[in-house]
DNA sequence: GATCAATATTTACGCGCGCAAAGTTTGCAT
DNA sequence: ATGCAAACTTTGCGCGCGTAAATATTGATC
């Protein structure tokens, strides 16, 4: 570094010895300028370490390089692991990523996207809390700033949605658990947070229905987002009081699975799919931890591969054309049958 | 809201018939302007619903309202759970967090603080990955911007350092598994890249010592941040080789345990406290996951609570004071017993 | 009603940069 | 050498707000 101060683009574009408006140009995209030109900027970068003043940058440019990323809850592994590979993306993209959950409440999840609001984003992937949320406040939101759906829809808000067939994927499942053993029951929560839960509850009858049994449901209490906890102390109450009507039990997420796996376990009830089990239990989503649990757990995997990229290539290409299409996009990707020990 | 366009402070200082100066104020503490003119302001604001353009703001302000947060891993639902309580703290003092993770590897942590320094802001709270970071980078880094580290201690980087007492937490949880049962063995990472790995290691050493038993060190091999996998296959190498060297083992932290413990399960060893059962696991940092292993994981808790407020009490006061202490703060908090069904 | 400190207003500048218009230079093709 | 588009430089405005100085107004106290 030289002893000169830097203090802004005017003082940079000086030593470097190109003027302000074209190493301007430079930092909005280094290939738009003549190579012998770059070259110079670039030195005088090595010299120097310059960087644009990113506020006077947002004050000035029609639209920010900003992409907000609202997730339910960053506690959920699940959640953790998505907002990983989208926020890759989106740097890859030449954007900058603004990582929020929402905790688990529609207030967290208002505050999230006014907090964003006040940072003009060019754009915003949100992962609604779903029944929770504020639907008509998201409308607004998303009439405002161009927004994506992931993970859980909700009618009219953003302008495309990306997320999982849940009929494909419970289909999958209910048809492996159908073919290798007893039917399953769905273990699930009464009144789920979630609207997967109850894209899920429809598509387990069905399933059950096309292979002629009868549906089964295991509805347990329990409110907020402590899935595992609930899952574990229903699944308590269940074994103790030996309500479980089948041999077999689908749950409606790997996180209640994780719970009920415990429960099993402290209840003397041996899960697996052995001759001497007791009990296969099953989840959906292939959370990290399914991998440790004890039996593995046997799941469905979501393909959020496919809808991190394609939630992050839309909000680009929304942002790119300025415009928003004519109808709302909506993709559903297919989940795989994750094999393990306990089902 | 009126029909009229509130563009910027001019047009709301207009139409709630303050000046802009004044309503500037007003902005940048509410309780500085007279009882009358914030009534007046306020009145304006349910109308009209203006922000301050926070890029101008920023631009202009000495220092910003920004605090930085980065974590080694928001895949860790321990770290989740930490930036959580954070965060909260951050914003309840009239902060804007902003939340990066280091994703497991240091040119990542670069880019964080790079990214951190750009957006200019009043201080940072730094977790640093450890023995990986370019320490030299954030010792530089924190000599230009208030910085607070917390979970794992670098010398000479920041203004203070906040985290648990691993001599005092070993030594509780050694204390307990040679009082009830066979003294432990250390199953830890050969190398660890957590530097209070190390620091549990010499602890575990020094208690097992003043108790009089020899310590037993089962170290296994591995890289990265992945560790319930390390934990699970190397478990799985040791039992099935029957080098298991005590019937009772230590996890230098739960996530070993957890992948410890899964590899128990499927070798058919049972893991617990009782008479017929052949192994104890215990583990250290009560992971928000160690309540469902099976059995449940015994464990150590990290005062996290005290860590975050200690930490976001100190980042404050250097902020407010505007210059560093004569002295680098450390403190270490206690941690407590958490007894499960695993040892 | 006079006094005085607290608070408001007016006026003005500057922050660091995006962006546009006009003129100039560059480099490549003919 | 000529031409011409692409890329550059110069000049200058404006973004929305913080902040400072000078001045005017307020409201509580005597």
């Amino acid at each position: 570094m030289s002893g000169v101060k830097i203090r802004n683009m005017e003082d940079f574009a000086s030593v470097s010895g190109i003027s302000r408006p074209t190493v301007s140009k430079y930092f909005n995209d280094p290939e738009s300028v003549r190579k012998s030109t770059k070259v110079k900027i670039e030195a005088a970068l090595e010299q120097y370490d310059y960087r644009p003043n990113i506020y006077a940058v947002n004050q000035n440019r029609r639209r920010t390089k900003n992409i907000g990323l609202v997730v339910p809850n960053l506690t959920d592994p699940f959640f953790a692991a998505i907002a990983r590979t989208i926020e890759g993306l989106v740097v890859e993209a030449g954007f900058n990523p603004l990582l929020l959950s929402s905790h688990g409440g529609p207030d967290q999840e208002m505050a999230n996207l006014e907090s964003l609001r006040s940072i003009k984003p060019a754009g915003v992937l949100l992962a609604p809390l779903g029944r929770q949320s504020n639907r008509e406040a998201l409308a607004a939101f998303s009439a405002q700033i161009p927004t994506v759906l992931f993970d859980a829809n909700l009618d009219g808000v953003g302008e495309a949605f990306f997320g999982s067939d849940n009929n494909q994927s419970v289909d999958l499942i209910v048809d492996y658990l159908c073919r290798s053993g007893e039917p399953p029951v769905l273990f699930e929560m009464e009144n789920p947070i979630n609207p997967n839960a109850f894209r899920r509850r429809t598509a387990y009858g069905k399933a059950m229905e096309r292979l002629s049994y009868a549906p089964h449901f295991l509805r347990v209490g329990g409110d907020g987002w402590n899935f595992e906890e609930i899952g574990y102390r229903e699944g308590l109450k269940v074994f103790a009081a030996n309500r479980m009507p089948s041999k077999t039990v689908l749950c409606s997420n790997d996180r209640l699975a994780i719970g009920l796996l415990a429960a099993a376990f402290e209840s003397g009830i041996k899960v697996g799919l052995g001759r001497d089990d007791d009990l296969r239990i099953a989840g959906h989503d292939d959370h990290p931890f399914a991998r440790y649990t004890c039996p593995g757990l046997t799941t469905v995997s979501q393909d959020y591969g496919a809808i991190s990229a394609r939630s992050v290539d839309t909000i680009l290409k929304l942002i790119e054309t300025g415009e928003s299409p004519a109808s709302r996009q909506v993709a559903l990707f297919e989940g795989r049958l994750v094999m393990r020990g306990s089902a």
